[in-house]
DNA sequence: TCCTGGACGGAATTTTTATTCCAAACAGGT
DNA sequence: ACCTGTTTGGAATAAAAATTCCGTCCAGGA
């Protein structure tokens, strides 16, 4: 009477997800076993992959990877798809009639709240995981290691980022300085060459930071930028430019990926320093 | 002998296609110009949607939406639709080389250490959704929201989840203070009857924290605490606390979940006010 | 009013993709 | 070495998508 059936439903959440895929993979054979470990480790590509090219890059057969989102819960590999492409459209099918749900669900209900901001950090850390290189990050990561003192610039929501930035580089012993709004203005004449500037302003963008920003580089200092957007003004000065996206709900974000990645940041930083 | 092949060749990026978008939308008849109006709008959606799902949004049949790509240059829609999952994968076939790469930079190198965040991160969320309680979080932004004001207090580590928050309540019309370091010793006398004190430390704690959370409540004002662990002097005086564990890379921690956590009590409270 | 050329969208066709099936390979136990 | 239940991947099938076709509709000109 062996009934192995984890099935039972197929999960409806990264969350999910995730959770089911972690209690799962010790048990299952082999090739399930290396989707499972591509698959976590590039979530954000089942949006935009077929079955074969998941396959291929998991290095199985597709008939393998199509049991491997069986054996997750699922009745195929459309049905987990359409769990990552659901955070795209925000409403596939007949978007007009889920969109008037969502207004109606609202904000009410604290509880929903909590799982869907949680929910929201997921795919902002998928998303995260895709767009930022390593190379960018690590040439960031040395260029702040090589720096005098790095100059921390943000305000509004980049505030929380780069005052957690500050608070890291302090353990870590490496010199840094949080530029508080009010003190802006003097700040500028505190920067010299050799410095570094660390600026994060996402849309719309503050022009305190973009200012100072183009103050800096015309005195010939590097600049870093952090930002969510393309069209962010820093990137005409900046040596380079980290974009995340954040995603949102009801039009509220968590900065979690920017938070994660400047965490991550900090940490290369430190490491790079402690090589030389 | 009417030769009007614009085609010429497809757009090889996004800002090609942005371009003649925008060159070529005016002449064009009006249920392509339907599709080029809400393409602009959402140009996402085209990596994880399909051609009728961009039709049906667009408000045309998919036989039109078809000559909209074909008027933008591309040979179909699976063309263009190649645009925008390019950026996602960086590179389509060949993934067993990208991750061979992958593996083989190992341990060392930021790039690991940057997917080492993300996914404790992730871990950090999964917990937060199963030790938080929805009521805990209700009765909260129901204190919050019946303050007259909500005195924000958190340093070191705790003190960008409390700038996140003072960030959300100001946006949100919330009226809060945010209490820094320096002014602190002040800051105990403008607290009064009728407000709140939501206070954020995490092992070991800050005695600072602890004896302003002392001074509130021994005045009689509700305090609200955040923290990693049972054992936190503020559960004492506090009428409620948040517990949130974070998990851990190499001894750092991000603060996602409690950023996460406050992110949608700081919502929660708005919608609370807004009931009432 | 009639004619003409382009625009339109439903239906047919072709291509691609997902999913299932099954014979061969395999691992573990006897 | 032999049997047995599982795992595997290629081939067959089903489903869904993209793309083309074509009859109808509409606007503008004679």
């Amino acid at each position: 009477m062996n009934e192995q059936l984890a099935v039972g439903s197929a999960p409806q959440s990264v969350s999910d997800l995730l959770e089911r895929l972690d209690a799962t993979a010790g048990d299952m054979p082999k090739r399930l076993r290396d989707c499972a470990s591509f698959t976590r480790r590039h979530l954000h590509l089942i949006a935009v992959s077929t079955v074969s090219d998941m396959a291929r890059a998991s290095g199985v057969a597709p008939s393998v990877y199509m049991r491997f989102c069986q054996a997750l819960g699922f009745s195929g590999y459309s049905e987990m798809q359409s769990l990552f492409r659901a955070r795209y459209t925000e409403f596939r099918p007949d978007y007009q009639e889920r969109l008037a749900t969502l207004e109606k669900e609202g904000v009410v209900g604290t509880g929903r709240l909590l799982a869907d901001f949680a929910e929201s950090g997921h795919r902002s850390l998928i998303s995260l995981a895709n767009t930022v290189t390593n190379e960018s990050l690590d040439r960031i990561a040395r260029g702040i290691a090589s720096a005098r003192v790095v100059h921390l610039v943000g305000l509004r929501r980049a505030f929380s980022v780069v005052s957690n930035m500050a608070y890291l580089f302090d353990q870590l012993g490496v010199p840094a300085t949080l530029h508080y709004g009010v003190g802006m203005l003097n700040a500028r004449g505190a920067i010299f060459p050799g410095d570094v500037v660390f600026a994060v302003t996402f849309a719309p963008f503050s022009p305190e930071v973009v200012r100072l920003v183009e103050a800096a580089a015309g005195q010939g200092v590097t600049v870093f930028g952090l930002t969510d957007s393309e069209r962010c003004p820093v990137a005409e000065w900046a040596t380079e430019m980290l974009i995340v996206r954040e995603d949102e709900v009801a039009g509220f974000r968590a900065p979690t990926a920017a938070i994660t990645l400047t965490t991550a940041l900090a940490v290369a930083v430190s490491a790079v320093q402690r090589q030389s």
